[in-house]
DNA sequence: GCAAAAACTATTGTCAACAATATTGTTGAC
DNA sequence: GTCAACAATATTGTTGACAATAGTTTTTGC
């Protein structure tokens, strides 16, 4: 049995908390802690949460982790059944088709609002960035800094677009897809097809074209459900 | 102060539960209750909901209705402001247009899915109901019955769409604008438009021109927008 | 009479014990 | 040997009491 899936990333402190600053934001720590794992199949889909055991792990009382745990529920990254208790959600392939197609239109929005909201210029480093150095990333095969750069464009664009809900809405599709996203991003060719259709979309964005920056968008991501689909096997 | 804003819709029996049957529906019955009243402004924005308060109005323990207000803000209808409660969520005009950059993409998408999984004969009745007795119906004022018409559209484009996830953020946006699209509806000249544009959306529907009915329904809803920036000041 | 401090009140946040329910293990009969 | 009923255990659900915090009023010093 998994049970050292948890373990606090370092408590120091179980029986007293720090006397002096603000520490008001624990029970939002122990989310944003959940959250994370869960996203990164730390803690993997199908496993058990068990209350006592969380609150013990985690040096908190139960009441918080239920807390916590109702929460993840209605972002549906865990399932709760009554008198049961709650498990890591596992998506399977028809509920991922059914995220990317909501994925697909959100992050169109998103490029388009982001595109007319700041000056064009301020596109351009982003833009030299995928000409240039991501792509010797990926010829280097370094999947883990191209992921960090693909994380930084898509956390500006975010930002650009200034809605609170959108950023919302997206931030909880990328918790539930965060693994697979880098999954797609082995499969044969798939990172440099998607390097070509970021720059392009990048290229847009640089125009001020914000509707073509939407559409190329929306295509960016359905390629890589059509990625997903047919390598399906080996990605699930 | 307005403190019978609450008051449960029929409680028969405070002190013992039914004894028979099922009614572990109970927690989630309260949220419903409370998130139906503040989307139709029973409960205003800026309204104060303290914990205490409610738990005697509904006849329920503290704890059930601090879970219930920990989920409406989530859902953000609540905001809650620690050691000084939870008030219903006041919209300004940024971020009703914010929410409706959202929605239009994702009614848009809602459209699209929906014609792609039906026969296209499936929305023939629809269409006729638009095309004649939902014109009727506002020719003779009959609003409430236009508004009820709407919402079938609306839900059976939904459900026809056959997205969870889409389902969701459709109603938690829904919930969160229902009464201002009410009061769009009365601003001069837009529900005759508004029924016009909606016909021709379903005409693509009916035609089974996916991409189409996507553009179409992406238009009316930012047609509405247009109405509600117009007459902004009369709205809210 | 005004301002600042202190006591008071109202409200939310925390917790640990208790109750209800589901699962697992064990015993007995056929 | 297998199945069913029953007991034991583990897990979640519920509740009320207590602690902490923010807002409000009163008091006191100048």
């Amino acid at each position: 049995m998994p049970t050292k899936i948890l373990a606090m990333p370092r408590r120091t402190k179980p029986p007293k908390r720090a006397p002096g600053g603000a520490r008001a934001g624990r029970g939002l720590d122990l989310l944003q802690t959940l959250r994370t794992r869960i996203a990164t199949q730390e803690i993997p889909p199908g496993a058990k949460l068990r209350e006592h055991e969380l609150a013990e792990a985690f040096g908190v009382p139960r009441a918080r982790i239920r807390q916590a745990l109702f929460a993840l529920e209605q972002r549906g990254l865990v399932e709760r059944i009554p008198n049961r208790g709650a498990v890591v959600t596992r998506l399977d392939l028809a509920q991922i088709f059914r995220i990317y197609d909501v994925r697909e239109v959100l992050e169109g929005l998103c490029v388009r609002l982001a595109t007319q909201n700041v000056p064009n210029e301020s596109w351009q480093d982003l833009l030299e960035k995928f000409q240039g150095p991501m792509q010797e990333m990926l010829q280097q095969g370094d999947l883990d800094a191209y992921t960090a750069g693909y994380d930084a464009f898509r956390r500006r664009i975010i930002e650009a677009a200034a809605n609170p809900l959108l950023t919302e809405m997206l931030d909880s599709i990328y918790e539930k897809t965060q693994v697979l996203i880098r999954r797609i991003l082995i499969l044969p060719g798939r990172a440099s097809v998607g390097l070509r259709e970021h720059i392009a979309v990048l290229e847009a964005m640089r125009r001020g074209d914000a509707g073509e920056a939407e559409r190329l968008r929306r295509a960016n991501l359905r390629s890589a459900r059509e990625y997903l689909e047919r390598y399906q096997k080996y990605v699930l």
